[in-house]
DNA sequence: CTTTCGCTAT
């Protein structure tokens, strides 16, 4: 007790009592000066027991307190708080039970005990009991409470104490604001959160600053964030160790690599660079940005082992493509026995899942068993994740089934699974049991889902998911949006993946893409370039892909010259590198002008090895310009590469036959016959009210086979009178004319449009699907057709889609 | 004696 700093404050309650006794009768007095030994002597004892709490001497603390023979509130308080501080909730809400008399403090005491370790529950039920009992909460209550709604997200608790914070007008208290502030942000209400801030102008404080920045990062605002940080600097506010890991978080985000390193050095000068929340947000921003040795060496000079930086260190290596690195990283934790938790295990099996280690898989799944993690959500999922990218499905539904209470991630896992192995109705069939199951949407399952839907073209099914998507409050649109504008693309409804692509509020390269391309493969050139310039005046860089969809576009408008500079633009400008599937697009497009001395010369001069899709496109030039001998040449080299693909054995016979090369057109198809290889069968089908009509050439399965048949006959008679004439090359077999003319009359192109005239009510397009190109005959009696039977006919076959409108297709005959 | 803000996983 040798300490003697409560001195003046006893000084000036001696005073208070001396003022006291002045005004006092004698009993009074007497009554007064009792209390006054008694309080006193407890201030001294309370003084202590205080010091002994701030030290964390909790056992201390408490042999005092059993010993003290007078004890107030304040005595209570004290030991309470020294209880919650050390997190014995137990005994703390021991002693609050035992308090004689409650004041705010006590109750705010235990509150936020609860709120702080982990009883957030217990802590508001606490609270609502103290507002029954009639105490009234502070502003340090009201604190705590928010706090919990936060962790919880309990929106509609957190408005109620909103509501009761605007009654007492406590709103513009900094603390009860900022937690008001953090509630909305974790509640997903930015704007609510956005506002109580604005509103607090001239009191903000690098708390609340740093709670609205946490709240703009947390919610996908990275340049709000950022935009908040130099506000607070410009307005000189110190920044903290919770300030630096939430600005961090928002540059990985958008992968703002220099501001990080700004951030770097702001954090190097403020002194909390040995925060073990800072380095790891540090080694992330490093990792995600893909600064690997940066990372790495923060990651070395760390004093202790942060599981954290570990993990985001592993996810920075398969972010980048370094799987053997992270699998490396992987072993070392597990070596030297640093802890191995719930974030770790999904980023090593997404490695392996990517990297399609089976054997390395298995292993870690095993060590997940032992260890127990595969109770853990989060780590089913993703193993979940891995089969299924390994194209194990088996393997990856057996552990979906073992999930007890599947969330939306688990079926997104298997759904997207089913659908990169190209099991897209299995994949479909899963979403629809989701659904069943009551499981909500969210943006990666629905994204998932078009694609799908895009992949079959089952454009009925995909618009039933997009009002499911409309209806459901899906929190980041971007991704589902941009598979949307793919899927009507692809399904020929230009209009809506318009209408989509028109509707959005903010838009990426894979968005600009997604219509340049869609438009690009409906036959629509000229427009899909015109798209690509409002991309470049709204600042958007574009990607490789994005120039695969311009070189389509010029191809297939025959825009030779514009094709030729957007090729040259790519590294000029843009630092692209054409890959074999540029040098494929513009061989296309040399190709289909009639250019192939220029489009060999172009395969000569490549500096990456051509790959099949780039021989591909040789040979079909060459079939339609009728070019032998360089046709061969493409034919040999694609054989080569991809000996079970039985084109460039069609193509090849066909450019025989056209030639009148006979024999050889014979022994191509003898060879291919020696190889066991076969032509995959033409079909073509047609949606109708959720099914699906399928057609093969010269069928007669179809319930309205008779009627069909007829409606062909008729069609026939009608077109060649408008002048059709059947062109017999595309006959590949060397039979009599007559005969030729049967077998092009009963192609499924043209069993399916017959099909549609009669079912498809007039004024709809009729949309026809076909697996493989279109034939030249069937594309020359579909614009017949279109103009005889004033139908609009959509046929998308294998490389693009053909609107036929009014004797024309859309295609300009380029194909 | 009681109050606000932080990193990693599909």
């Amino acid at each position: 007790m040798g300490c003697y700093t409560w001195a003046p404050r006893r000084r000036c309650l001696c005073l208070q009592y001396i003022f006291k006794l002045q005004t006092l009768s004698p009993s009074a007095s007497f009554r007064f000066i009792h209390n006054f030994v008694y309080d006193s002597s407890n201030f001294v004892s309370n003084q202590r027991l205080s010091e002994l709490s701030k030290d964390g001497r909790v056992d201390e603390a408490r042999k005092l307190f059993d010993h003290m023979p007078y004890r107030d509130t304040y005595t209570w308080n004290i030991m309470i708080s020294a209880y919650a501080n050390s997190r014995n909730m137990v005994e703390a809400r021991k002693l609050f039970d035992e308090t004689p008399t409650k004041n705010s403090i006590t109750w705010s005491s235990l509150v936020s005990g609860y709120c702080r370790n982990g009883c957030e529950v217990e802590g508001l039920r606490l609270f609502s009991q103290m507002w029954s009992e009639g105490q009234k909460p502070s502003q340090y209550t009201l604190g705590s409470v928010l706090r919990a709604c936060s962790t919880l997200g309990l929106l509609h608790s957190g408005k109620m104490i909103h509501g009761y914070v605007t009654k007492i007008q406590l709103e513009a208290n900094i603390f009860v604001a900022t937690g008001l502030v953090d509630m909305y942000s974790k509640c997903k209400c930015l704007l609510e959160a956005e506002f109580l801030f604005v509103s607090l102008s001239d009191r903000k404080n690098y708390v609340l600053s740093t709670a609205m920045l946490t709240g703009y990062a947390q919610n996908g605002e990275s340049l709000k964030a950022m935009q908040c940080f130099k506000e607070m600097r410009i307005q000189k506010m110190e920044s903290n160790h919770f300030t630096f890991p939430s600005i961090l978080t928002a540059c990985t985000a958008i992968s703002a690599y220099s501001f990080g390193q700004q951030v770097h050095g702001c954090i190097i000068l403020s002194g909390f660079g040995a925060n073990v929340y800072v380095q790891s947000a540090l080694v992330d921003m490093y990792a995600k940005c893909g600064d690997l040795n940066s990372a790495r060496m923060l990651l070395n000079i760390m004093e202790i082992d942060d599981v954290v930086c570990w993990n985001s260190m592993i996810v920075g290596c398969v972010a980048h493509g370094h799987m053997e690195e992270a699998l490396v990283l992987f072993h070392k934790m597990h070596n030297r026995d640093t802890v191995i938790d719930d974030f770790t295990y999904p980023s090593v099996l997404k490695s392996l899942g990517t990297c399609r280690d089976l054997k390395n898989g298995e292993s870690v799944h095993s060590l997940i068993m032992k260890t127990g993690f595969d109770a853990c959500k989060t780590v089913s999922n993703a193993l979940v994740d891995m089969y299924a990218k390994q194209g194990n499905l088996n393997c990856a539904l057996e552990v979906f089934n073992k999930i007890s209470d599947k969330d939306v991630i688990s079926w997104t896992s298997l759904v997207t699974g089913y659908v990169h192995n190209g099991f897209h109705e299995k994949a479909l069939k899963l979403f629809c049991d989701m659904r069943i199951a009551g499981v909500d949407l969210d943006q990666f399952v629905i994204a998932c889902v078009f694609s799908a839907c895009a992949e079959l073209t089952i454009i009925e099914f995909g618009r039933q998911v997009h009002g499911n998507f409309i209806k459901s409050s899906v929190g980041s649109l971007l991704s589902a949006e941009n598979s949307l504008i793919t899927m009507y693309a692809k399904c020929g409804c230009l209009e809506d993946a318009t209408r989509v692509f028109d509707s959005m509020g903010t838009r990426n390269v894979i968005s600009w893409t997604a219509i340049i391309v869609g438009y690009a493969q409906n036959g629509r050139g000229k427009d899909s370039l015109r798209f690509y310039d409002r991309m470049i005046i709204d600042g958007v860089k574009p990607d490789p892909v994005t120039f695969i969809g311009l070189l389509f576009a010029c191809s297939h408008a025959g825009l030779v010259e514009t094709g030729r500079s957007y090729f040259e633009s790519m590294e000029k400008v843009y630092g692209i590198k054409p890959g074999s599937d540029h040098y494929a697009c513009m061989i296309d497009l040399l190709g289909r002008a009639g250019k192939l001395n220029e489009a060999e010369e172009l395969l000569n001069r490549m500096d990456v090895e051509p790959d099949a899709t780039v021989w591909k496109s040789l040979l079909s030039a060459c079939r339609v310009h009728g070019n032998l001998e360089l046709g061969e040449r493409a034919g040999k080299n694609l054989i080569k590469l991809e000996p079970l693909n039985s084109l460039p054995y069609v193509l090849l016979s066909n450019m025989f036959s056209v030639a009148g090369r006979w024999e050889d057109a014979t022994h191509i198809r003898n060879s291919m016959k020696r190889m066991g290889i076969n032509k995959e069968p033409g079909y073509s089908w047609i949606e109708m009210k959720s099914q699906v009509h399928s057609f093969i050439s010269e069928d007669r399965s179809h319930p309205l086979a008779a009627e069909i048949y007829s409606k062909i006959d008729e069609m026939m008679i009608l077109i060649k009178e408008a002048g059709y004439v059947p062109v017999m090359n595309f006959a590949l077999h060397d039979m009599d004319e007559e005969a030729k003319e049967r077998s092009l009359t009963y192609h499924s192109e043209k069993l399916a449009v017959a099909f549609g005239l009669l079912a498809v009510p007039n004024g709809a397009p009729i949309r026809i699907f076909k697996n493989l190109r279109v034939c030249g005959d069937c594309h020359s009696a579909m614009k017949y057709i279109s103009s005889v039977f004033k139908r609009h006919v959509i046929l998308r076959d294998l490389n693009c889609f053909h609107h036929f409108k009014e004797g024309k297709c859309s295609c300009g005959d380029f194909w």
